[in-house]
RNA sequence: GGCCCGUUCGUCUAGUGGUUAGGACUCAGGGUUUUCAUCUCUGCAACAGGAGUUCGAUUCUCCUACGGGCUACCA
């Protein structure tokens, strides 16, 4: 049978680096071996819906290059793969469980349940559905149906063991009695996660349930689901949790989690695929930096971990910065363009721009950063009175005075010639160390600290840079 | 409270019944660079605790502790 996993997201706001993670885990896995990967929107919860959740995040995994072979942008004979249109669906199946007697009507309400969880919770007891409604008479329940609100609830068997097999954490068993009899279809017709989930699985043919390990308690109430439709059960592959610093789940509250946010702040999305393809899973051997084609070959389930992963925002802007230093220039230049041009900088001159990335990239761990080493090229240049008083010192306006005018008229200097420059005007002026390069720095830079200086010329030009020392003169 | 899962440097992790317990990030120091950055070298730093099995346990088993998740008509 051929290999399908699937990315089920609920459409509550943007991409969580936890789903892009889950996702990730699940497309390298259907990559690895061959096999399909479909993307489903779990839009079952009718208040927590957000417009245009869906879009977002398949717009978001099309710029980070990842792309599904089934969804609601590509309908196949498994469709639609919003749940929302799949109604019908689950209507027929909860029928089939209903005659089996596998669930049942619950007329139970909010006030009624609150009492009951209150008065279990005080006397410590295990706090699940007392089972008011399960020996209603069958006329009770006709009536009731027609005039109250009611939900339908799974039957789980008495005195019975759920015993399954996660691939990364190997057997896990659970007693029934500990299992609640869970709402699956809700008062307003919509079905529950748990029924959806365990449903659409089965129909579109999904082979392996990789998921976040929040889900590992409630996956025993899958299981019986498939037990009850007698369903082949699929392979269960949890993920551990991507934690906060404190290591709680990760969450809002502590920082971003949106991949949009992060693509925001200037990280790039080969960075952020590296990065949470290592939280959870490692390769074979010691290397750390991966294209996303380097994780299709070497992922394995088998290199899954068991423990929980903190999500270091210091290592994810370290391997920005590496990305940003190593991957061509041109992508480079891709991903800054729009974010000079959001500064009101041109960025016409290609050549000009590229070596102002150039300089800049080394400088920076995320295309943000590269913004304030590239100021001196795109901007008008401010002085503290501080530098102001610096250049106008006498040892500084020989210099500047010695070098503008050695330079006015050589218009195709290369940089080499330049530093010769620079060291002949030393020699000349008589200035050594901090004094000669200060002012030179600070008159075209307009910081002490920065790029070489014959660079730093040969980005700005000859002709800008006579009028930026003369300036000071 | 109950159930479930987990536990190697601060963080991500490798690894083994006998290893100087390895790598990466961070941090500290050195080198390169006129400066900054890059790059590079060196260093700091971990097997949660207790029993048991064993000639020998970080590695296997059990217990405890700690951490986390779940405990909704949310997913």
């Amino acid at each position: 049978m051929e290999t399908k996993v699937r990315f089920a997201p609920s459409p509550t706001g943007n991409l969580h680096v936890g789903g892009l993670r889950t996702a990730l885990f699940n497309y390298l896995y259907a990559k690895k071996v061959g096999g399909k990967i479909i993307l489903r929107i779990e839009d079952t919860d009718q208040n927590r819906k957000v417009e245009k959740a869906a879009e977002n995040i398949l717009d978001v995994f099309n710029q980070l290059n990842i792309h599904f072979d089934e969804g609601p942008h590509l309908e196949s004979k498994y469709g639609p793969y919003f749940q929302s249109q799949r109604l019908s669906i689950y209507k027929d199946h909860i029928q089939i469980l209903l005659d089996s007697g596998t669930a049942y009507p619950c007329f139970c309400m909010g006030e009624r349940l609150d009492d009951l969880r209150l008065k279990l919770a005080t006397n410590k007891e295990h706090i699940k559905y007392d089972r008011h409604c399960l020996n209603l008479s069958q006329d009770e329940i006709k009536a009731k149906m027609e005039s109250e609100p009611y939900v339908i609830r799974m039957k789980v068997p008495d005195g019975e063991e759920v015993v399954f097999y996660d691939v990364v954490r190997e057997r896990v068993a659970i007693q029934c009695d500990e299992i609640d009899d869970q709402v699956l279809i809700k008062s307003d017709g919509f079905p529950t996660y748990h029924f959806a989930n365990v449903v659409d699985d089965h129909l579109m043919g999904i082979t392996h349930v990789m998921r976040g390990e929040e889900w590992l308690p409630s996956t025993p109430k899958h299981v019986l689901l498939y037990q009850f439709f007698n369903w082949k059960l699929p392979k269960f592959i949890h993920l551990p949790l991507l934690l906060n610093p404190d290591k709680s789940k990760l969450s809002k509250r502590q920082g971003d989690v949106s991949v949009e946010d992060y693509l925001n702040k200037g990280y790039l999305p080969e960075t952020l695929i590296n990065f949470v393809a290592l939280l959870g899973w490692h390769p074979k051997d010691e290397k750390e930096l991966f294209s996303l084609s380097d994780l299709e070959n070497e992922f394995s389930v088998k290199r899954i971990n068991k423990s929980g992963a903190v999500f270091d925002v210091e290592k994810l802007k370290w391997m920005n910065g590496q990305y940003l230093k190593n991957l061509p220039i041109e992508t480079i230049m891709k991903y800054a363009k729009p974010v000079f041009k959001s500064k009101g900088w041109d960025t016409k001159n290609t050549e000009k721009f590229k070596a102002v990335i150039e300089n800049a990239r080394k400088r920076a761990d995320t295309i943000h950063e590269m913004i304030k080493p590239s100021i001196p090229f795109y901007a008008e240049l401010e002085y503290s009175d501080e530098d102001n008083n610096l250049l106008q010192n006498e040892s500084s306006q020989k210099v500047l005075t010695y070098f503008s005018e050695k330079l006015t008229g050589q218009i195709n200097w290369t940089e080499a010639e330049i530093k010769l420059l620079v060291n002949e005007t030393g020699e000349i002026t008589g200035v050594k160390g901090k004094d000669l390069y200060a002012p030179l720095r600070i008159s075209l830079f307009g910081e002490v600290h920065g790029p070489d200086i014959p660079l730093l010329i040969g980005i700005l030009g000859i002709d800008e840079t006579i009028i930026r020392i003369q300036r000071h003169i």
